[in-house]
DNA sequence: AAAAAAC
């Protein structure tokens, strides 16, 4: 059975009287103090964490059993209650808002749309659907899948998502007009504290599907967690990403979505000076956004506890749980403390999700919901997919050609097919993605000496180099940016009109990942790629996807694909015309177990799968 | 074999 979170608060009830007890001490540093520390009672906190720091565990300000409502009337220093409180008031929405004189955290807060009047006048020029960032006409009849227990029904407008004023305030100032598919289906599913495996293109508003659930469920539980023993902080919720660049994007965006709100979003990632980081940590940290190898370092330094995460999301999840990443990610999930599946809730999400990660993520999920949502105008029809033969000593001529083209045109990357022509870019910008990090430095120095201002981005740069060259990029100056698959996945960079594999990926889904950095927001882009000898292994599975795509796949690439060898499913995309489809429902067809009948256990698994939520080492799945 | 991710 699932344990909910308010089953845990009222379960660790007890400990209530325990941190009565302790000898209470103001913070002896400048430290974060949560709303509900700050001029009351820390004996409302619980969680479900036990208390294995004993003693005094809580370092907030007065003690005293002060009920809430008078707390809020308390001093004036009142950091951020003001949208906790709000959101503790439920969807009525703002009805206990008018409180609090003295410093808010609010004015202090800075707007994170403070810029947005200056890059709407020149978004002026680029398209009108720029304002909701997304193009709404292209979302009609997506493909849906959705599967598992007890589905919430998706919404179709932000109202009917009980997400309290301020948010709403802040989806608003997002220009979000109404939730993209993934958004109707996931935050339903979400906020009803679901764990869920949802599959959508990167630039749907994937980042919005998971940081809304965890923000309000973070608002309505305003006395749920101490925040920090020592130097010690507690994040509630846990968001991972494979790159460091995506990490630094998830937060800008998490900090919009949490404007004003008192929820408190900090990023960590490596390459960048670590004090900086800590010091933003020690005033307080709600979610905590961050690349792997950065917060193990932060755990073992015990600057960092996940006792009392309630959400836990992971972006470009498949990514997460590869051979690279796995070790790190079981180490941090299951081995630093963190509260068992079934406690908190995990959210993965992804473009692609392979058969055998999905079941290597199901170790870290509780009964879940597996939802997949199309692409943007159904399949890859916004994005014209081309293909060409190019011998390996040919790449760079023929790279120099398609820019040159471009360039005759008048704007950099306009795009091909007929009835794409009408779209006029006039900023349009050129990925190009190459195999190695050497290759990227040296294509990039040949294209500047070639008169096409480039730049790259690759694992070898520093971490300034990184996000200069991203910068470089975004603005124009350096229209042509060279990248290694750092830049695949996630990356949401306005104004990519063309992706150009010049050496292709060996995985179709990292090909998948690199072409939607084009194409994005529901706008059309332009893929190309150049194949030869060195590709065969993906002729299959590329002649497969553009099939499906609707894309003119070439003689020859049929005829290569034919050829190969039929390599098990390695590289087949698994479940058809969009991102996967759930592999318990394909693996139960082999297994003669119907997952979906329910049962009166009210385990939809058959008793094969333990959804207690407790992860018992030496259990295997019933999977494996 | 390569890429990413900590110092």
């Amino acid at each position: 059975m699932r344990t909910s979170w308010a089953d845990s608060v009222s379960n660790s009830a007890a400990e209530i009287a325990i941190s009565d007890k302790n000898s209470l001490r103001r913070p002896t540093r400048s430290t974060y103090v949560p709303p509900h520390l700050r001029s009351g009672s820390i004996s409302d906190l619980s969680g479900p964490v036990s208390g294995t720091n004993g003693g005094s565990r809580w370092t907030g300000s007065d003690g005293g059993g002060t009920k809430p409502e008078l707390r809020r009337q308390g001093q004036g220093n009142s950091y951020a209650t003001a949208g906790r409180d709000a959101a503790a008031g439920g969807g009525g929405g703002g009805g206990r808002n008018n409180r609090s004189g003295g410093w808010d955290r609010r004015e202090r807060e800075v707007n994170p749309f403070g810029n947005d009047d200056k890059i709407d006048d020149i978004k002026q020029n680029f398209s009108e659907q720029e304002n909701s960032g997304i193009n709404f006409d292209a979302y009609e009849d997506i493909p849906v899948e959705v599967s598992g227990e007890n589905v919430p029904p998706p919404v179709n407008t932000f109202a009917e998502i009980d997400l309290g004023e301020i948010l709403n305030q802040n989806i608003r100032r997002c220009k979000y007009v109404k939730p993209t598919p993934i958004q109707r289906h996931a935050i339903p599913i979400a906020l009803a504290g679901k764990d869920l495996m949802a599959c959508a293109q990167t630039g749907s508003g994937k980042t919005a599907a998971f940081c809304f659930p965890i923000i309000s469920g973070i608002m309505r539980e305003p006395y749920a967690q101490r925040s920090h023993v020592g130097r010690t902080v507690y994040p509630l919720g846990l968001i991972l990403s494979p790159t460091r660049e995506l990490s630094c994007q998830i937060h800008d965006e998490a900090k919009k979505f949490s404007y004003q709100t008192g929820v408190k979003v900090v990023v960590a990632y490596g390459g960048a000076p670590i004090n900086q980081q800590l010091r933003e940590l020690e005033r307080g940290v709600d979610i905590l956004v961050a690349t792997p190898g950065r917060l193990v370092d932060l755990l073992e330094r015990a600057r960092v506890s996940l006792q009392a995460v309630r959400y836990l999301a992971l972006d470009e999840a498949d990514r997460m749980l590869d051979m690279g990443f796995e070790p790190q990610i079981r180490k941090i999930v299951e081995q630093m403390n963190m509260p068992n599946r079934g406690v908190r809730q995990t959210m993965l999400f992804s473009a692609t999700f392979p058969r055998e990660i999905q079941r290597l993520a199901s170790d870290f999920l509780s009964n879940h919901i597996f939802l997949a949502v199309g692409r943007v105008g159904s399949s890859t029809d916004l994005i014209v997919q081309r293909v060409e033969y190019v011998l390996e000593s040919d790449k760079r001529s023929h790279l120099m050609d398609l820019l040159h083209a471009q360039r005759e045109n008048g704007n950099h990357g306009k795009v091909i097919r007929d009835y794409l022509v009408s779209l006029t870019l006039q900023l349009a910008l050129t990925l190009v993605f190459v195999e190695t990090k050497k290759g990227a430095d040296s294509l990039e120095h040949w294209l500047c000496m070639n008169g096409f201002p480039s730049t790259t981005i690759h694992g070898d740069r520093t971490q300034q180099e990184r996000e200069l060259a991203l910068r470089s990029f975004k603005s124009g100056k350096t229209p042509i940016l060279v990248a290694t698959d750092v830049a695949a996945r996630g990356l949401d960079i306005p104004h990519v009109a063309h992706v150009v594999n010049f050496d292709l990926p060996n995985d179709i889904d990292d090909y998948v990942h690199r072409i939607g950095r084009t194409g994005r927001a529901g706008k059309t882009g332009l893929a190309t790629a150049f194949f030869n000898e060195s590709n065969l292994s993906l002729a299959r599975p590329l002649a497969e996807l553009m099939q499906e795509a609707s894309q003119e796949v070439p003689a020859w690439l049929t005829h290569y694909a034919s050829r190969a060898r039929y390599g098990g499913n390695k590289n087949r995309r698994s479940g058809g015309r969009f991102g996967g489809s759930d592999f318990r429902r394909e693996e139960s067809i082999g297994k003669n177990l119907d997952y979906y009948s329910g049962g009166n256990s009210g385990n939809a698994y058959g008793g094969l799968v333990d959804i207690s939520g407790g992860y018992a080492p030496g259990v295997t799945s019933a999977w494996d």
